[in-house]
RNA sequence: GCGGAUGUGGCGGAAUCGGCAGACGCAGCGGACUUAAAAUCCGCUGGCCCGCAAGGGCCGUAUGGGUUCAAGUCCCAUCAUCCGCACCA
């Protein structure tokens, strides 16, 4: 057949119209096969696609169709965060509807999306901002509702002034709003929603053993640290005079003999009655001082607050401090300061001249002397001075002294998460309403279950003012209680987005149920998720909330699994030319541009050669170039070859190319079952590119054939309209990602001779050539005799032979 | 400050279990084809040195030490870069 040059653009088109109507990547539960959900973190809708997310769907894409390939059942949904903050500046700045630029922006990405040839299920599709998908959300908030994992208080809040809104703790990064770098968070004091995420702490914590091995050890070391669970005690101190309690807690509860004061956070409840006009002053100072600060750049300050409290221990009286350093969120917002055996108490007291009083030796040596003292004993030790419990090693001494304080009933043991509950209240339009009423008579009444969804207006004016733009809507604020028919009020907050992809993935199993959030069955076929593929800023936020969702949802009785995924995968970021992409630096590397430049068999390919997909990879326009032209070759070669005849009788070529064909099968196949090293996969079938090339004119008919089809197969995951345009000049039928993926002969793939490396003093110095399998005595026959190898020696005495078999023969000499 | 990862040619990267460093590609150089260019095809391409040449030698995986017959790979220390956490009692 005559050659063909590459036309990326019409073999694209060709393709794309006639797998318009297409449903081969159609999933439906189907026991009798092995089924596999691999599933990529569903983008928000911004508008366009760019290198970044075709990276991730690159990697994705390429492993359903492996396992197609291999015969699984495969699940590859796609969907739309679309709820968002985004949505509604947008609305601001352009005067539209956040819900027709959210569409809008879906449309221009779907777009997209097909262009590339995803092979995603787009009958599963789920758009979170649609009240078919919402409603489930105000659902499940309603069966936390029942079982007091949601809840509402008054609390402190982060504050981001330019996004006008709460933020989860999780949001805020240095002390500022992380979607606005500059900005400073501010505390305020609001009504807000709780999801009780604590309440699974420790499970989230244990049930990480599951995933160890599945998941990367980064992100399971960023949650664990997250989750921060501390196990010590809690220790109350009274008041000198009044008789109140001041608890603090403690991991050091062995240390407290050498507790030389008390130091509550300024924002302490009990400020407000420990404290005069100007200590409360001073204490809401240092509040004000410390927002928005990187808390290593403060310097420790405190002061005396005139007050005393009495250690329950050794009954001895100790000053009350006010501390900046102390934190309202953590523990109790108070502790007890051993400046003997802490290195933050020790700078503090030795600052404010508070006394150092040593009670921990170290096991092998002295009692530390004060004064003299430069740091804090911070390690274990055995107890001295401290009453009773003198002579004691310090984890004997705390599971006892936090014995005597629940017989005595001034503490316990006690454990401390860092982990908070999950605040979700926002003052925002564009998300999920929270399906809840006030009623002057009745109070927070939920709104019942059949009067789900709860409909988001469509007709708001957004303002950006820090209210929710709903409360100037009467039609939605203005309803009859449902508990006693009264005139109420409808919550106006809206949910945060996190809920929204909290558990999305399992609506994608049963997308249009309006009975349920979805069929148990379904999730009992399709779950765990097999390979969950997105990026590592996803490490504690996104993949901390799914997890709690799961084990919720397991709970109520929804799902058996008590984790969404078995195994994660953290894609690299794509950097371009060298910089983070962003709109501001006008340098974002956009789909469609790629796709029109060279087709976006080059664009996914070159993504995934660039670099081993866990890694960061430069984008290089120069690069693409070079799998845009090895693409042709592979073409050119493809089409010239197809059905010919002409070829010469099979010979010592067709067992190169063979070998070559089959060593590279191996390879490619190995890589998709172990480590996805796709560059390398991408490499491996370049050479054998490369060597058909060189043998072109000396390959059997038979063998070109082979060559052909499985040169297709291959490049199936990685590219699938050129190998499918292969696939059909080849004559073959049907969709290539449907075809078996081909297997590999383990004897053709063998070298016929193994060359042996001889090295001298460990330098190499000559090669030889064996069968497989030389005995050692002959392998060092071989290597002595070698002409290089005597040259080399040089009649030295031979000390030591090393010899590994078909690889190597080092020897020593002297 | 604490924790983790990474460091290999001009560039991206390869070397999967301690056994040939630099696969594959980009960029560069040369040749063929062409009136010419593009495209395509073929070749060269870590550094230094010896040689007209064929060929050969030495150095080389951030730096300094160590283990080993043998180290990019293992151990110790240092430096650099990136990421996460950062007063968590």
């Amino acid at each position: 057949m005559p050659e063909k040059p590459y036309d990326h653009q019409a073999i694209e088109l060709k393709w794309l119209e006639r797998w318009k109507d297409a449903t081969f990547y159609k999933a439906e539960e189907d026991p009798s096969k092995p089924k596999f959900y691999v599933l990529e973190m569903l983008p928000y809708p911004s508008g366009t696609l760019h290198i970044g997310h075709i990276r991730n769907y690159s990697i994705g894409d390429a492993l359903a169709r492996y396992k197609w390939m291999r015969g699984f059942n495969v699940l590859h949904p796609m969907g739309w965060d679309a709820f968002g903050l985004p949505a509604e500046n947008a609305a601001i700045a352009n005067k539209r509807p956040p819900r027709e630029w959210t569409l809008q922006n879906i449309a221009a990405m779907k777009k997209t999306h097909r262009r590339f040839g995803f092979s995603y299920d787009w009958d599963r599709e789920v758009s979170t901002c649609e009240p078919q998908y919402y409603r489930w959300n105000q659902w499940f908030f309603l069966k936390m509702l029942e079982r007091g994992l949601a809840y509402r208080k008054k609390a402190l809040v982060n504050w981001c002034p330019k996004c006008a809104t709460v933020l989860a703790n999780e949001q805020v990064v240095d002390g500022c709003c992380s979607r606005h770098d500059e900005t400073p968070v501010d505390q305020r004091a609001l009504e807000q929603w709780f999801l009780k995420i604590t309440a699974y702490a420790d499970q989230l914590l244990t049930d990480m053993q599951q995933l160890e091995g599945g998941w990367p050890e980064r992100v399971l070391t960023m949650q664990r640290n997250w989750i921060g669970r501390s196990e010590g005690a809690e220790i109350d101190f009274m008041l000198a005079e009044t008789g109140e309690h001041i608890r603090v807690f403690t991991t050091r509860v062995d240390t407290i003999f050498g507790a030389t004061c008390v130091i509550l956070a300024p924002e302490h409840p009990l400020n407000e009655t420990l404290l005069d006009a100007a200590g409360k002053a001073r204490a809401k100072a240092m509040v004000d001082a410390r927002a928005g600060r990187d808390p290593g750049d403060i310097e420790k300050e405190g002061f005396f607050s005139g007050h005393y409290a009495l250690n329950p221990y050794s009954n001895e009286r100790v000053p009350i401090w006010i501390g900046n350093f102390v934190l309202m969120g953590y523990g109790t917002g108070a502790i007890m300061a051993v400046p003997a055996h802490d290195e933050r108490d020790f700078e503090f007291c030795r600052k404010y001249g508070i006394p150092i009083r040593p009670v921990i030796s170290p096991v092998d040596g002295p009692l530390a002397v004060e004064p003299g003292m430069k740091e804090a004993f911070t390690e274990d030790g055995i107890l001295e001075n401290s009453g009773p419990w003198s002579g004691l090693p310090g984890d004997e001494a705390r599971r006892r002294m936090s014995a005597y304080a629940r017989e005595h009933g001034f503490g316990d043991a006690a454990i401390t998460y860092r982990i908070k509950d999950w605040g979700i209240s926002r003052q925002r339009y564009w998300g999920t309403p929270i399906p809840v009423i006030h009623c002057a008579q009745c109070g927070v009444v939920p709104v019942p279950e059949n009067q789900l969804p709860v409909i988001l207006p469509d007709q708001v004016e957004i303002t950006g003012t820090g209210r929710s733009p709903l409360e100037n809507v009467p039609e939605f604020v203005n309803v009859a209680c449902p508990r006693c028919g009264g005139t109420a009020r409808r919550e106006t907050d809206t949910m945060d987005t996190f809920i929204d992809s909290s558990w999305y993935f399992y609506r994608y199993c049963d997308p249009r149920n309006d009975r349920m959030p979805f069929d148990p069955a379904k999730i009992a076929y399709w779950f765990e998720i097999d390979q969950y593929i997105g990026g590592v800023e996803h490490a504690i936020l996104h993949l901390i909330y799914s997890r709690f969702f799961t084990k919720m949802m397991r709970d109520i009785g929804l799902v058996k699994n008590s984790e969404p995924a078995r195994r994660l995968f953290t894609q690299g970021m794509v950097i371009a030319e060298g910089a983070k992409m962003s709109k501001s630096k006008g340098n974002v590397v956009g789909a469609d541009m790629l796709a029109e430049k060279y087709g976006t068999d080059t664009a996914r390919m070159f993504v995934l050669f660039a670099a081993p997909p866990e890694k960061e990879v430069d984008w290089r326009w120069e690069g693409a170039n070079g799998i845009h032209y090895f693409l042709g070759r592979v073409y050119r070669f493809a089409t010239r070859n197809a059905g010919r005849t002409d070829m010469p009788a099979e010979g010592a070529s067709d067992r190169k190319v063979l070998r070559k064909l089959h060593q590279t099968v191996r390879k490619i196949t190995e890589d998709f079952e172990t480590r996805w090293h796709f560059n390398t996969c991408i490499a491996s079938i370049m050479e054998l590119v490369n060597i058909l090339y060189a043998e072109e004119e000396n390959i059997g008919s038979a063998t070109m054939a082979e060559v052909l089809e499985k040169l297709a197969l291959l490049l199936a995951p990685f590219a699938p309209y050129i190998s499918q345009d292969i696939w059909d000049e080849l004559g073959d039928e049907g969709p290539v990602f449907r075809h078996c993926w081909p297997s590999f002969d383990p004897e053709l793939a063998k070298e016929d001779l193994a060359e042996i490396v001889v090295q001298v003093n460990g330098k190499l110095r000559s090669r030889i050539q064996v069968p497989f399998g030389t005995p050692e005595e002959e392998l060092k026959a071989g290597a002595l005799a070698d002409e290089k190898i005597q040259a080399a020696t040089g009649g030295k005495k031979v000390v030591k032979l090393i010899v590994v078999p078909d690889k190597l023969v080092n020897i020593v000499v002297k």
